[in-house]
DNA sequence: GGTACTGAATACCCGTGGGTATGCAACTAT
DNA sequence: ATAGTTGCATACCCACGGGTATTCAGTACC
């Protein structure tokens, strides 16, 4: 039986331990079980990997800052101020809804970069980076459209982005409280609001 | 030597607990730290609780929904729209600044619910009444000063009890990026939108 | 096709901490 | 007083899982 090239076996492991930290919490997960999911023993892990928290370490830096941007791709760039908020809100909402496993990941993550220093090292830059991204684009379409935002397109970035994570984690505890409709139309009236300035 | 009631050993127990679990997260606290803490020995938790679990669920039940309702409190009744938001945006602000251990045992508790049922059940009701309690603060506020907030009262309580959350978890994770000015102002300017509707 | 090397599998070690059984001192009742 | 009860302290057990030493199969290179 031919073996798997190293890349592949590092990357099927990351992918296995993506899911099962987020699944069952990193203090739940167990080396073993994260090996056995991607197909292989504890012995991989320890070959590709030098401990539990230097695994884990590694799935922050295949967590891309891409998040917005691929958002911001999703939309016609052409469109009108008012098309484009009903679409960001509605994916945005979609994500927050449908890929629990990324929001269940993102708050373990948060709660341990709030302990573990060298996590909160990485992961305090890279939601800085998100924050700032997110008041880019804000400025971007307010300054197209021509308008003048009500608060400043940074501290609108700051808003946007705590918003999202905030009905992601109260999405997580209440299920039925916190859904789909009722996530869009929270970022509609927030993104609505940010748009609508005075004409210059 | 006299012995204390056992109220009050239960009393010191959970203090001791809330502190600790805040300080480093449920699975690296260990129950003899939290009796030492709290002057006690292991002996003392196992007396007054079943189990490590346990004694974390019964923390839930001490935290009261009061949150909003001792905000609430601190305002002056008779002030008008724009001075209400002033105080109330600096008084969560405040609170997600420099009440830390409360965020951090916040995170922790929301990363449990996700997981563990029995902690979820507790949480989810304890969120919506916390939601709605915004909401009606919101509404009252509102319908006193004889405008129409630019989303229905409910979804505007949503969105500030997500901001709120979110800013206190990005502060969290990020000391310097969200800080005091910044959470007050963003609080600020989404209090001020939501009061700032068209006069009846 | 032999030799050296790489990297995953296997088996084992051992610290750790939740849980428990027993001891023993302080309150209560009669 | 004194027997019974309550409640915390003490000592112990043991499952569990991260880490490691060793083995052994597949690969590369000459």
């Amino acid at each position: 039986m031919p073996r798997l090239p190293r890349d592949e076996v590092r990357r099927r492991l990351l992918a296995a331990a993506e899911r099962v930290f987020a699944e069952r919490g990193y203090a739940d997960s167990k080396l073993e079980d994260i090996a056995r999911t991607a197909g292989f023993t504890k012995g991989a892990v320890y070959s590709n990997f030098g401990s539990k928290q230097e695994l884990f370490g590694a799935i922050l830096s295949e967590r891309s800052e891409a998040e917005l941007a691929d958002v911001m791709a999703g939309l016609d760039a052409g469109a009108d101020v008012a098309a484009l908020i009903e679409q960001a809100a509605r994916t945005v909402a979609q994500r927050i809804i449908d890929d629990t496993e990324r929001g269940r990941l993102g708050l373990e993550i948060a709660a341990r970069a709030i302990r573990d220093e060298e996590t909160g090292a990485v992961v305090a830059p890279m939601r800085r980076a998100q924050r700032a991204s997110a008041g880019r684009a804000v400025r971007e379409v307010t300054e197209r459209a021509g308008i003048t935002p009500p608060v400043d397109p940074e501290l609108a970035g700051t808003i946007l982005h705590c918003l999202t994570n905030g009905l992601a984690m109260e999405h997580l505890v209440d299920r039925e409280g916190v859904d789909a409709d009722t996530a869009e139309r929270a970022l509609r009236a927030v993104l609505g609001w940010l748009t609508e300035g005075v004409r210059k």
